[in-house]
DNA sequence: TTTTGAGTTGTTCGA
DNA sequence: GTCGAACAACTCAAA
């Protein structure tokens, strides 16, 4: 019986792997995951990220135990492990779903070059993705720059392909006998366990995905279009870690709340603001793909210019959230805490690094690359550049945030200000967001001693303001 | 080819 | 407190 090695990458699943339903259709399959630090660079999964990967490889092991088979863990250089492997075992095939990371793009080149050499079929189906990057350009040929457009664009055209489920009666090849335990992949913080509690918080896995969909469409979505921009409110999905590493591909997100919004037509508008969140995820891997040098360059050229200060002191306490602005503190603990900050939060605190503190964008997005359960190569890197204003489609640079006024619009009532930054929990609403300006009487009645208990604000809003416009006006000339 | 309309998410100022 | 205008000018996408 012929052999296929199904190569999971970004798809932790198995429903909607037209790959692996077509290796069970061949013949026994091989299901194989290999650990590549080595290849992804400075891409490499991180803290953060690390955890969810081992809790989804384990939620995937054990629906693949269930269906009868073992999942394969292998550690090292990809290229070395498969020659190796296809030259120890009769296989005839390699699937995988495609990625299209840079990093991801290359290390395909080399393993389909690897399969060739030894007269191995390599098949690579469509990844985690609505629609391929090839197939959607505008009128000129080129690449959309422009978010609505594309959306609209990719809209219109042909809906995706229905997800398929993995026959019933697939059958498993013999595991490897060089196969690692999870363990030994050495994916989750062990001195200290900082993710101690996030089990709590999160459930990995497709099994986790689904119900968090459904819990989303049965409930949450009645109130999205609104209740996404305030962080207090469980209004927003949750899904992205579960996309990031396709515990859930897009497909079935799409094809679910479609037949969601068949049934509850009143959903429209709701539904529609929910699908076009999938849109900026779908639009961030369209740019990454087709100008990839945005991992690390500015997409507008001159931000190549931009005078960045990059105070180390000022970072850290961005970093701690002990900035001293109470909403952009709330967001950096939260993400801290629970490996995941809300949307609104994120682009307050980017705002706040990339203007306040006149940091590059580059070293938030390190730091959120380090620290987020979702950190995506796409969505990561254009929000950034979105927010740092060098992106495509980026705000304009003068909208800078102001933290006071985004904290008394979206957490008007410091629900969440008051979770995360319990020190100030005392506090009545009109000073929360701007404690600085609180009388003496009402910061003691609260029991804050501003400088020993929350710090002073790190810079003063309205000269940061400047400073930054300063800053762009200097780009402008060139 | 040229023209035209439009573009996720905001803030500040002055009436 | 609320409202509208200004911010600064640019590029994209489509007609």
């Amino acid at each position: 019986m012929a052999t296929t090695v199904y190569l999971f990458r970004n798809d932790l699943r198995l429903t909607d792997l037209p790959g692996l339903a077509a290796a069970s259709r061949a013949g026994s399959v091989l299901p194989l995951y290999i650990l590549d630090d080595a290849a992804a660079g400075d891409r490499a999964p991180g803290g953060a990220s690390r955890w969810w990967l081992h809790h989804s490889l384990q939620a995937l092991g054990e629906e693949i135990a269930q269906a009868g088979g073992q999942l394969n863990l292998l550690r090292g250089d990809s290229v070395a492990c498969l020659r190796e492997l296809l030259g120890s075992r009769d296989i005839s095939a390699v699937h995988s779903s495609r990625a299209y990371s840079p990093w991801e793009v290359a290390l395909e080149a080399q393993l389909r070059d690897t399969c060739d050499a030894l007269g191995v079929t390599f098949k690579r189906y469509p990844g985690a993705l609505l629609h391929e990057p090839e197939h959607i350009e505008n009128q000129s040929g080129t690449p959309f720059k422009v978010f609505t457009p594309f959306w609209r664009h990719c809209c219109r055209a042909e809906a995706p392909a229905q997800p398929v489920p993995l026959p019933s009666d697939t059958t498993w090849a013999e595991p490897l006998a060089q196969g690692l335990a999870l363990q030994e992949l050495e994916l989750t913080p062990t001195k200290p366990d900082w993710a101690a509690h996030w089990p709590t918080l999160w459930t990995p896995g497709s099994e986790g995905a689904r119900n968090a969909l459904q819990r989303f469409l049965q409930d949450r979505v009645q109130h999205y279009a609104s209740g996404r921009d305030h962080p207090a409110e469980e209004a927003t999905s949750r899904l992205s870690p579960h996309l990031r590493f396709g515990d859930i591909s897009p497909r079935q997100v799409w094809h679910t709340a479609r037949a969601t919004l068949q049934q509850q037509p009143a959903l429209e508008e709701q539904i529609n603001k929910f699908l076009a969140e999938l849109g900026w995820r779908e639009f961030s891997y369209h740019l990454l793909f087709h100008f990839p040098s945005i991992e690390h360059a500015p997409f507008k050229s001159q931000f190549q210019d931009f005078p960045w200060l990059g105070n180390k002191t000022l970072l850290r306490a961005w970093q701690q959230g002990q900035t001293g602005y109470p909403v952009v503190d709330a967001g950096m603990r939260e993400l801290w805490h629970t490996g995941y900050m809300h949307n609104r939060m994120r682009m307050v605190t980017a705002s706040f690094l990339t203007k306040h503190l006149l940091t590059h964008w580059r070293t938030g997005e390190r730091w959120f690359w380090d620290t987020l359960v979702d950190a995506d190569p796409a969505s990561n890197t254009a929000s950034w550049q979105w927010a740092a204003g060098s992106g495509a489609d980026a705000a304009p640079y003068f909208r800078i945030f102001n933290p006071v006024t985004q904290g008394q619009k979206f957490d008007a009532d410091g629900v969440y200000v008051r979770r995360w930054v319990p020190e100030l929990a005392a506090l009545p609403d009109r000073y929360l967001h701007r404690p600085w300006e609180a009388p003496a009487a009402v910061l003691e009645e609260a029991g804050v001693s501003l400088g020993s208990d929350y710090p002073q604000p790190i810079v003063d809003h309205r000269e940061a303001r400047e400073a930054a416009l300063a800053a762009y006006q200097e780009i402008r000339k060139g």
